[in-house]
Formats: C-alpha cells, sequence, structure tokens
DNA sequence: TCTGGGGTCCTAGGACCC
DNA sequence: TCTGGGGTCCTAGGACCC
C-alpha cells in the first residue's frame, strides 16, 4: 500500500504578502483576482470573520473598513517565484514529488518509516529557508491524503497539528473521525454533487467511503465509483511526477472598463493571444484551432448581452505569433457586433499536438524555419528584456482595457528594481 | 460603479457509416 | 401504419479543481 503526502501552502497568496512585509501579520488580510474584482485568499482572521472565497470587494467595503483588512492585487510574478522555492524544498524530502498546482504538492513516502518526523521536519524546513507555513496531510490514496491535509489544518483530530496521517488511526478511529466530515470535503465532491448525494442519505465521508461503488458509478459517473474506492485506500490515482503538455491553453480577461469599439477589442484580444502563442511555444506544441470569444457584463441585466465564440481552423497546426493573430482577428471579425458594452474577450489554443511532428502546409509560401527561428528570437528577447519588450502589431500598452490593480505589492524576488530593502 | 482565470475529465447526443 | 442496429467520432456542456 502506498503512502502519499499531500502538502500545500495555507492561505498561500495571503503568507507570500507575509514574507515580505511583516506589518501584514497577525492583522486581517485579503489578496482580490484579476481587476481587483473578488476575494481569492483570505488569513485566517479574515476567514474567522466569515468573508467566503470569492467574495467581491464591493460587498465587503464595509467589514474591510469595520475591521481594517488589508486589501492586496494579486502579485502573481512574486507568488509563482515563491512557489519554485516551496516546491523546490519540499522536493528534497522525497525523489517523487507530483506539483499539482501554485501552492500544493504531492509527495511519496511510501516506505517511510517515521512518516510524521518527516512530515513535521519538511514543515520545519519550509517555514524557515521560504518563510511559508505549510500543512502536510498523509495517506494511502491522493484523496486520503487530501482529506487528511484538511483534518490537519482544522485540528479536526489531536493529533492533527499541521500534520496528520490518515492511516495512523485505527478503524474505529477513522470510522468515527469520517462520521464527523461533511461529504462536501471530499477531493472530486463539488456543491452540485455534495447536494445531490445527500438526497440519497450520504452527508458524511464516511457514507461515502461505505456506499456501494457500483451504484454510484450508475448514478454518478465512473469519477464518483473512483472517490468511493480511494476513500477505502485503494489507490486509484497514480502519482504523476512528470508536467505532461497542457491540451488547451487559455488566455483570457475582464476589461478595466467596459468596451464597445472593436478596434479596442481587436488590441486586447492581440495581446491575450500575443502570450497565449508564448505559452504555446513554452511547451513546445503546435495549434491546429483558435476558439474567440466575447462577452458582456452578465451581472448587469439592464444591459444587451451577447456572449458569443467561434472556432478559427488553422490552414497547418502552428506555434507562429503572426499567424495566430491573423486567426484572432478572423474570429473577432465573426463576432464582433456593435451596440453592445463588453466585458471579457479570450482565446483559446484547441488541438495542441507536438511541435516536432508538425507536417508542412503544401500551400504555405513562407519558409517555416525562418519563422522559428524570428519566433525564438523574440520569446528570447522577451524573456531577458522583459515582456512586450518586442511585439507584433505594436499594441499601445496601458490601454483602457487594461487590467485595473490599484493594491499590487513589488516583484520582491523577481525585479531588481523591487527588491525589498532591509534599511532605508 | 464594482463580480477571476485557467485547466481537466466525463457523458450525452448527434452525425455518419456500413 | 409501417420506418434496423450497432459502432465510431466529434462536440457541447456539466461538474469539478485550484
Amino acid at each position: 500500500m502506498p503512502t502519499l503526502a499531500l502538502i500545500d501552502g495555507n492561505n498561500f497568496y495571503c503568507s507570500c504578502e507575509r514574507v515580505f512585509n511583516p506589518a501584514l501579520n497577525g492583522v486581517p488580510v485579503i489578496v482580490l483576482s484579476n481587476n481587483d474584482g473578488c476575494v481569492v485568499a483570505r488569513s485566517n482572521e479574515v476567514k474567522d470573520l466569515g468573508v467566503k472565497m470569492g467574495t467581491p470587494l464591493f460587498q465587503m467595503v464595509d467589514l474591510v473598513r469595520r475591521h481594517g483588512i488589508r486589501v492586496l492585487s494579486s502579485n502573481y510574478t512574486l507568488y509563482g517565484d515563491l512557489s519554485r522555492r516551496m516546491m523546490a524544498v519540499i522536493g528534497q524530502f522525497s525523489p517523487l514529488q507530483e506539483i499539482y498546482s501554485i501552492d500544493e504538492c504531492f509527495l511519496d513516502f511510501t516506505g517511510i518509516a517515521d512518516v510524521r518526523a518527516r512530515a513535521l521536519a519538511l514543515r520545519r524546513r519550509v517555514q524557515q529557508w521560504v518563510g511559508i507555513p505549510v500543512c502536510v496531510g498523509i495517506g494511502p490514496s491522493k484523496t486520503l491524503a487530501k482529506l487528511a491535509n484538511h483534518i490537519a489544518k482544522k485540528g479536526l483530530h489531536p493529533t492533527a497539528v499541521g500534520v496528520f496521517d490518515y492511516a495512523a488511526l485505527s478503524s474505529s478511529e477513522q470510522d468515527a473521525l469520517l462520521g464527523r466530515i461533511s461529504v462536501s470535503e471530499v477531493w472530486g465532491i463539488g456543491p452540485r454533487h455534495a447536494l445531490s448525494l445527500q438526497g440519497y442519505g450520504i452527508a458524511t465521508v464516511k457514507d461515502l467511503r461505505d456506499a456501494d461503488p457500483r451504484l454510484m458509478r450508475r448514478r454518478y459517473s465512473v469519477v464518483m465509483e473512483r472517490t468511493v474506492a480511494e476513500l477505502r485506500g485503494i489507490a486509484c490515482l497514480e502519482l504523476g511526477e512528470v508536467v505532461s503538455a497542457k491540451q488547451q491553453i487559455m488566455v483570457s480577461r475582464s476589461f478595466g472598463m467596459l468596451i464597445e469599439r472593436y478596434a479596442e477589442l481587436r488590441e486586447a484580444l492581440a495581446s491575450y493571444m500575443t502570450r497565449a502563442a508564448e505559452k504555446l511555444r513554452a511547451q513546445r506544441s503546435v495549434t491546429s484551432a483558435v476558439l474567440v470569444f466575447i462577452r458582456t457584463n452578465p451581472f448587469r441585466e439592464g444591459d444587451p448581452q451577447r456572449h458569443v465564440s467561434t472556432t478559427v481552423p488553422l490552414a497547418c497546426p502552428s506555434d507562429d505569433t503572426r499567424i495566430l493573430l491573423q486567426a484572432a482577428t478572423a474570429g473577432l471579425r465573426q463576432l464582433y457586433r456593435p451596440g453592445y458594452r463588453y466585458q471579457k474577450a479570450g482565446v483559446l489554443l484547441l488541438d495542441l499536438t507536438s511541435a516536432l511532428t508538425i507536417q508542412a502546409d503544401l500551400f504555405d509560401d513562407r519558409p517555416g524555419e525562418r519563422g522559428q527561428r524570428l519566433m525564438q528570437t523574440v520569446d528570447r528577447l522577451n524573456r531577458h528584456m522583459g515582456r512586450d519588450t518586442v511585439r507584433f502589431g505594436a499594441p499601445n500598452v496601458r490601454q483602457r482595457w487594461t487590467l485595473r490593480a490599484a493594491h499590487k505589492s513589488r516583484c520582491y524576488t523577481t525585479r531588481w528594481d523591487e527588491l525589498p530593502s532591509a534599511r532605508t
């Protein structure tokens, strides 16, 4: 039986902000989504106030003022860099690590004599070396490791202090514990499934673990059947170390303000497509179809609504920004209608395949290799000199559609001019 | 006034074929 | 009034995750 650990950073974005700004320690902190729209991270103090994930900022201005909540725009450059450092330290504790998200990873602890001691040491080292508090959940399957992590974080068991090992419990202790946790805490059980399960009398994790797997498959899907097995300690989800190439690449944003004009939409989409093409080349893929979408603000019920998308096939799979920009513009031309106030747009690269097996387009008169060398050069320049040093079609930066980010912290670890200073 | 972004997997149902 | 059956492939949409 495998032993898996799930490690994640507590209130990760808030903790990242606190690393370089100690004044944020012990006070309520929130980090906002793009455009300063919703809450995407809450410090414990804010969670204690009952603020839910995803709450729009404008709905809590009062609370912010009353409790002196510190409000921050998201700084993904900082979080990404601290994530890399955190993952590197965690990776020292096992030969097999699967990085699952910016703040979470699985480790293989199979065969380790004292997993609890190992987990405690890991926790101490990440705190000391990176400054991020983490919790460790340990179990015989990914789903149980995730659940153990939840137990560790909430202190749901006397032995759970930042670290919790599910397998260390006797089966009667396991029953009692799972009987006290809502089924909605299980990985893969979202709000819809939780509600539906409750209709069948399945309210706790224990209820779900003891449900008939075949029946669950029939009522829901093979995913639910797997979840039941995982809760029983039968590992169905493998630990994967290699980050496989993405099957789709999406870049989309809400605008800083509503947009009506075609030219502005085109600029915004060109900027998103440029970024998408960079991501595509970074994973050495090519795309053969591009989906473009634009939409109005669904929350403005009085406004005429439009929510449309179109897929533009490419004659030949490509990773060339110029070709992809043409496709984005062609898509927009199809979709655009005047008289609407657009709030968001995006591009989605579909049908990704490896760039190494690309087939030449018989009708392409552009020498493919020269195009590739050009793209490589552009990517290298932008990587070293900063994003958008070189770009196509030269959209002016800082347009009306660009994001709002009124409370952004500095890029302490990735920009020379924004390094923290010990004394000023 | 103000409501994120980027993914994955699964299923149902239609199109199409023989 | 009668109007096959089974397989495959593709797409849209749902549900979930962080």
